[in-house]
This record gives structure tokens, C-alpha cells and sequence, in this order.
DNA sequence: CAATATTCTTGACGATCGTCAAGAAATCAT
DNA sequence: ATGATTTCTTGACGATCGTCAAGAATATTG
């Protein structure tokens, strides 16, 4: 169960057996049922997770209404990173939006591991670099494209998405209201 | 001349002066002058850099017109580092706005670095999650505000950038048009 | 200082957006 | 299956937005 894990470690860093042992029996696999929170506001996040089964989103609330930053799927990176790596209290929640599982690494075991393994440390980087990459794509997505472009692109992207979450959640991640993006399907799908 | 990096570094890991002796030796100092591209569109970004003097705005265009992503002041750093980590090629343009230097420091010599000494590569790690942290924080901000409050924000936190800079470029910055920039700030100063 | 270039403001207009409200459609639980 | 809940769509309306164009204000250059 845990190989997933290990095969994307791999793909940034290969780590000895010695290591990857080491680090492996640190992970507890965490199961949530629909609608539980994973991470409340105004906690901090004292841990990494990848997820193993299930949908989760990451959200925040504004005016009494829910902005989406990110949902996570299976293989993915599961975290409040921003809390986590500044020890700040989370200003978003994260949220079971299916039943699933993820596996849980906690801070300070994660410490403990950089500190005895510097492969681990890179490890550590690599996974903060690709972080950056998808925020800072995001970012430039929501900057650079019109939400009607942003929908088309996530429509080519991750369909899975589209099948799975409802489509209110899907406009708040986009950045527009729920009535909008249903006229913009209506505008996209009656050309 | 060094010793503000050194600082900088120093806030995120404290190296051993020989570590940071044989890193010093790397960082080579480049002068720009104003409108000069320091990285240019289509090309892969092969170093890190770290603003000396001047300003600096990192962009790019679509549809003719320009998509301001950051702008960059003394202390700050400087890279595609979306290129840099990937190395795809840049979808950006970094342009000098002023005269002005940097310190840069290019991507093998980095990369031996980490190969040689671990602390570097923890140092990597920590400059990984810092320039995240950035980035989530404006997605953030970008995600949670209307344009009028992200330029209230943006008075707040910087008001150095609104005298140096043009307001076409804060306005792209915000995501917003020129016109619409400058029909914000009517709104708010006849308040 | 004068001429030129750049930046900022304003008006007009149509497009898109958010909000509120109501009803339709789909989903879920019993 | 059916009743309840959730989600989606649609209409109406006012607010904000982008664009185009023109002129005002500011900065730059010779």
C-alpha cells in the first residue's frame, strides 16, 4: 500500500532501503468519512499527507462564502504547506468531500528524518519545488486567463474533477460564482 | 557587498564560514541598466538571483498585453524559478525598471553545491518553501479579495512599489486594467 | 525651456460579473 | 419508490469590468 508513496518519492529522490525503511514506519494511514474535517481553521498543520483514497478539497471562508484552492486526489499531495512550513494557524480548512484514506507523516518525525538523512533533506526540497510549481502555475492561470479559459482548460485536464465534485465548488476554485459558471457552460455549450 | 545574502541566508540556514566561502565565490555580480531583459521569453532560466539594487518586474504577454506576475526589490530574489526547477523553457520576461544589480548564481554551480554539502541543500529547501510561501499567499490573496481591497493590501504593504513603479504595471499586477486601477482609487479617495 | 514621450484620467458602451430569489433537476436517505 | 435535501439553472438588476478613444497630467530629453 504504501509503494505509491515510495514510487513518487523515487521520482525525486531515490532513497536507499535503509532510508526509505526508516521513513516508511513513520506513516500512518488516516481514514475520513465524507463531509469530516481533515484540518480545521485556526489549528495548525503539523503534518505532510499523500492521499491514498478519496477526494479532499482545500478551502478557506470569506464573507460567509467558501473560496476552493485546490482539491486532491489520490497520489497527491495532501497538506496545509503555507501552515505547516511557517508554523502559522491555518486560515483554510481541509475537507473529506468522499470517504478515503491518506497517509500521515507529522512534523517533527519529518524533522527527525532531515536531520539524520540529508538524501531526505533534498527529498524535502524536491517536494517544496514541486509544490512551487503548481501554485505558482495556478497563479499564473488565474492571472494570464479568462474564467471561461480557465474552465476550458480544466475541462481538458482533469476530467475527473468535473465528474466528482459539485460544480459550486468548481466555480469558487475558478474564482467565480456558481451562477456564472453555469452560464459560462451555457454560453460555451450552445456555440 | 555579499554580507546582505549572507544575512539573508544565514535567516534560513546558518552555514559554516567554508561552506559559505566556497557559495560566496559563486555569485557573480551583474549590472542592468533600465528596460534591459535579464531573462528573456523562450529561454530556459539557468541561475538564481538576488536583487542588489534597482527594481525589476517579472511578466509576461498575452493577447499583446502584459500579465505583471511580481516585482522584485533589493533583498528579494530573482528568478524564473518555475524554469529554473523544471527546466522548461520561460513563458516570462524579467525586465529591469530602473538601473540597478543582482547577484546571480548560476545553476550548476548550485547544483554542485548541494552535491557537496548537505546544509546547502537543506539551504535549498528552506529558499524552496519561502519563495512557496509567496506564492501561495498571493494566490491567496488573488483568490479571497475583490480588486479594490488587493490594492488597499497593497498600499499597506508597500508603498514603495506605488511611487517606483507605474500604475498600468500595479494594475496588471492586481489583475485588473489600467482604467479600471485608476477608477478604483477615485472610488476610494472621494470616500 | 520647449518639444516629445509616457502615463494617467475620463467618458461612453457593451460584456461579464455577483447577488437575490425562485423554480427545475438531480441526488440521497429512508 | 418517495420524500427530503442538495445542486443547478434561470431571470432580473445593479455594480464592476474591459476596451476604445481622447484629452490631461506628468516625466523625459535635447
Amino acid at each position: 500500500m504504501k509503494d505509491k508513496i515510495r514510487q513518487y518519492f523515487d521520482s525525486l529522490v531515490v532513497l536507499p532501503d535503509k532510508q526509505w525503511l526508516e521513513m516508511e514506519h513513520c506513516f500512518e494511514l488516516v481514514s475520513f468519512k465524507k463531509g469530516e474535517i481533515l484540518l480545521d481553521e485556526h489549528t495548525t498543520c503539523n503534518f505532510i499527507g499523500f492521499m491514498n483514497s478519496g477526494i479532499v478539497r482545500f478551502f478557506e471562508i470569506k464573507n460567509a462564502n467558501e473560496k476552493v484552492t485546490a482539491f486532491w486526489f489520490p497520489g497527491e499531495f495532501l497538506s496545509n504547506y503555507r501552515s505547516f512550513i511557517s508554523g502559522r494557524k491555518s486560515s483554510h480548512y481541509i475537507e473529506a468531500l468522499s470517504d478515503g484514506s491518506f497517509w500521515k507523516l507529522r512534523k517533527d518525525d519529518l524533522f527527525k528524518l532531515y536531520d539524520e538523512f540529508p538524501l531526505i533533506d533534498r527529498l524535502g526540497r524536491k517536494m517544496a519545488e514541486q509544490l512551487y510549481l503548481m501554485v505558482a502555475q495556478r497563479l499564473d492561470n488565474l492571472l494570464k486567463e479568462t474564467p471561461e479559459e480557465r474552465y476550458k482548460i480544466l475541462v481538458d485536464k482533469n476530467s475527473r474533477l468535473l465528474q466528482e465534485v459539485p460544480q459550486y465548488m468548481i466555480a469558487s476554485y475558478l474564482g467565480v460564482s456558481a451562477e456564472t459558471l453555469s452560464r459560462i457552460r451555457k454560453r460555451i455549450y450552445t456555440k
